[in-house]
RNA sequence: GGACGGUUACCCAAGUGGCCAACGGGGUCUGACUGUAAAUCAGAUAGCAGAAGCUUUCGGAGGUUCGAAUCCUUCACCGUCCA
């Protein structure tokens, strides 16, 4: 870390959106409190949610104290920033589960043992469930404007759809305005950070303090993610990349960052990795000369994947990459193909089940693996040349299956397209 | 409560009695090229069968008709305007 400033070194990394004016000053003249609100509208943060969380720790490493913000009161209104259609509501359960998930996962990140500056997590809940109404709408609303609300982009958007917005919805920001001010009065908080889909919420927090206490509270917003094409950011076939294991393996995980276009990894670096910008500047230099080695985006995958699921997870994914890129799988042992695979759907079927009747391969990956949806769409997959039986081409839909077909009459690796895998493991 | 408009596949959207499993675009999948890229090109994208054919689908239910996504009745939801 060459910046002595976080606000510089936000700066050098692209990552400052727009922020109030005098941020910069606060910063770099004392140790400030802020907080990071994630909302838990699942029981996992995905990649998506990154950015913040590392930009808290971040935050953390420069000697101000963050404070992580669980919306167990506002993640059961629904924020309409940055959405095109009304949410569904959680249940308070259901809240409660996921604020609880979202905890753990913050707690890779962020250092709550450090005597100076430990993180703190704390849950809207906990003050918004207690307030009364017709008091909130004295002491709170009274302070908003709806005018102004209706100007604000996230509103007008929905206003300008044929869905519209709910009421419940339309309050979010006065809740989000309430939480700044709460934790301005109690805990000395004077920023709030955020995506820069959150820049609305955040100044009309700042604009309430400034009304009902006179005071300046300041506000900084990262810019979202975008690819260079500008699709959504964050997604794979699969849907979001999650942090939660469960849903995103390891290996996945690892994939995704390695296959990260070029005009995007630098970018990515700058945003997810505590990299100096003297690496980073290598690694671009790299990606200019030498774009097939994917150097930058090598570091990248590792980075991401030792921060967030540790050396084990890390050694696993890479080693199962040498295997399934590297070649041949043939060669592999039972015991290889169980770790390598540990990750990948699977299916387990007994001998039984291909003693009888013959089994066809289209047959097989449809209804015998459940590996495809339907047999029109596995003999789709065939006709297509994009189905592999252990990494070889198979290009004949009458194929059938036997226990020959597998690896030391255990494991068949099925393939869909490069990178689709499924593992059937034969039981006596 | 009243008037009008709308509800089509993952999304947008065409289709207003048979030529409709439903134009087009996006997305997604597969192949070729490649760096496990990008761009490009090609094919696919309801189910069963895969030659023909059959079954289920156009907000829900019912009806008219030889035949409906298309017409009628009714219900639900959405939008705009009026009260």
């Amino acid at each position: 870390m060459t910046n002595k400033n976080i606000y510089n070194d936000l700066q050098s990394r692209n990552m400052v959106h727009d922020a109030i004016e005098g941020v910069a000053d606060l910063l770099g003249s004392k140790s400030v409190t802020l907080y990071n609100g994630f909302d838990p509208t699942a029981d996992s943060l995905h990649i998506g949610h990154m950015v913040p969380m590392i930009a808290l720790a971040r935050f953390q490493r420069f000697g101000h104290h963050v404070i992580a913000l669980a919306g167990g009161g506002t993640g059961m209104i629904g924020d309409p920033s940055g959405k095109s259609d009304e949410r569904n509501l959680l249940t308070a359960d259901e809240t409660r589960h996921n604020v609880e998930q979202i905890q753990k996962q913050l707690s890779h990140f962020l250092d709550f043992e450090v005597k100076t500056n430990p993180a703190r997590i704390l849950n809207n809940g906990d003050w918004l469930n207690k307030i009364n109404l017709i008091d909130f709408l004295r002491d709170i609303g009274k302070h908003f404007s709806v005018n102004a609300m209706l100007a604000k982009d996230s509103v007008r958007s929905r206003i300008d759809r044929e869905s519209g917005i709910s009421f419940t919805e339309f309050s979010y920001s006065l809740l989000q305005s309430y939480d700044y001010y709460h934790l301005f009065k109690n805990h000395g908080c004077t920023l709030q950070v955020g995506g820069s889909d959150q820049w609305g919420n955040i100044t009309a927090g700042v604009e309430l303090i400034r009304r009902k206490l006179g005071e300046t509270a300041y506000g900084l917003v990262y810019p979202l993610i975008k690819k260079k094409d500008g699709s959504k950011f964050g997604k794979t076939a699969g849907g979001a990349v999650w942090l939660d294991p469960k849903r995103t393996s390891p290996y996945k995980f690892y994939q995704f960052w390695l296959n990260a276009d070029d005009g995007d990894v630098i970018n990515f670096l700058r945003f997810y990795t505590f990299f100096d910008m003297d690496k980073i500047a290598e690694l671009e230099d790299k990606t200019v000369n030498h774009p097939e080695e994917r150097a930058a985006q090598r570091a990248l995958a590792e980075e991401m994947t030792y921060m967030m699921h540790g050396q084990k997870a890390l050694d696993n994914a890479r080693q199962a990459t040498a295997a399934l890129f590297g070649g041949d799988i043939d060669g592999l042992s039972a015991d290889d193909i169980r770790d390598i695979f540990s990750d990948v759907p699977s299916k387990s079927i007994h001998n039984a089940d291909l003693a009888g009747a013959p089994i066809d391969l289209a047959t097989f990956l449809s209804e015998t693996t459940g590996f495809l949806k339907s047999k029109g769409e596995a003999r789709r997959a065939i006709a297509e040349g994009g189905i592999y039986l252990n990494n070889r081409r198979a290009a004949d839909p009458a194929l059938i299956v036997t226990p020959a077909n597998f690896i030391e009459g255990s494991f068949l690796v099925l393939r869909r397209g490069k990178k689709n895998y499924f593992l059937v493991k034969l039981a006596g």
